[in-house]
DNA sequence: CTCTACTATTCCTAACCGGAAGACTTCTTC
DNA sequence: GAAGAAGTCTTCCGGTTAGGAATAGTAGAG
């Protein structure tokens, strides 16, 4: 009669975001998803996080209580329980965590690069770039909040982690869109481009 | 009675896959996804790519042809329709690519490295080192097959994307890695270690 | 001639997302 | 201090996706 297989891993993530701050309601869970678990996995959504608790709870792995706001209000709080630790660490000493799977939907439009054109490409390509930039602030943002600060030594390494992470897809960037014919103008006539172009037109973006 | 929304990220990648080749049929097309779309999105499940053709067909996207190869085996081949790569390319312009997502269970679980002992947390990113050693062969091996073409500029774009991903991916975990306390003989004690260390001691995996 | 591997497709279940909805609380702003 | 906006807290629902098992024919290996 006993469960034998493991948890899905979006379980363990929740049960491990635990291990940290002591008793969060399913709402808070969702509000520190949503600022360190997404930029490695994903942030559940909300309705997944209490999915999950109730499993949690279920198997004894977490305990609940109930605390009162007010009179018609009342919040379940969640932390560890002993068990939940000692599963958490046999998952995370017995499992094969697999390799990363990325979904980069900008990589896949790249790949259909032929079907527009030139102009479009780079476009995209920019709009990237901007994404990037925004998504690597508030990562810089978050390590900066607990760098130094010895309990979250390994966020603090998986933060520097992403962000080498979005450095390394700058410079990818850089090269493809040097790589790519000029801009909207040019497409077919390859002659004059190539001599000396090189790093410094791709440089400043106009806008 | 239109329908206005969008089909999901994944039909479009079948869709396009078929803009390459001509003529394939499911599980064609699921080798092909193995072998290429894995890398920057996901290799689709055998009944995910079959549901995705049935979608596709209904809308008129690709058109299917019955191929006999024996009495009681018929195998169904597609191939994108002009309203298919018409409809692709109105995707490509108009549509939001969004933020890329990684799902990456080592980063996860180096998160939690507080619950086990350095030594675990080296050998699992070791194995993660030897992984991605693996992946980066693969890729290239596709990069190779299909460098030079100019059919295939576009997929060599991000097949090269993809390497320097690794690329970084690999400095990343050696930064990691020398951040970390020793092995799993010493941890505490730092201060012989930091000296002449470096590439040499961790290299050589015990079996 | 049997066994194994490959081709080809379908079915079922669990995971997961996202939005809507409902209800209460605290903070603004006039 | 009343009205409304914004934030907290949770549940329900429908649709998409993942992944494995089941089925079945075909081709080659020994």
């Amino acid at each position: 009669m006993r469960q034998e297989r493991d948890l899905p891993t979006t379980s363990y993530a929740v049960l491990g975001l635990l291990t940290f701050g002591q008793e969060l309601s399913g709402y808070e869970l969702k509000q520190w998803a949503d600022s360190t678990l997404r930029f490695y996995w994903t942030a559940p959504a909300m309705s997944q996080i209490y999915t999950e608790l109730k499993r949690l709870a279920q198997r004894g792995l977490v305990l609940s209580r109930e605390v009162g706001g007010g009179p018609g209000r009342t919040t379940t709080r969640y932390r560890v329980s002993a068990k939940g630790a000692r599963e958490l660490r046999r998952w995370l000493a017995d499992s094969d965590p697999g390799f990363p799977l990325l979904k980069h939907p900008v990589a896949l439009r790249l790949l259909l690069g032929h079907l527009l054109d030139p102009g479009q490409v780079r476009a995209m390509l920019e709009a990237y770039d901007q994404a990037l930039a925004a998504q690597r602030r508030d990562l810089r943002a978050v390590l900066d909040g607990i760098d130094n600060d010895p309990a979250f030594e390994f966020p603090a390494h998986v933060a520097r982690w992403g962000l080498s992470y979005y450095d390394s897809e700058e410079a990818a960037l850089r090269q493809v869109l040097n790589a790519l014919p000029e801009g909207s103008a040019a497409q077919s006539r390859a002659a004059q481009g190539t001599g000396q172009t090189g790093r410094s037109s791709g440089a400043g973006p106009t806008r």
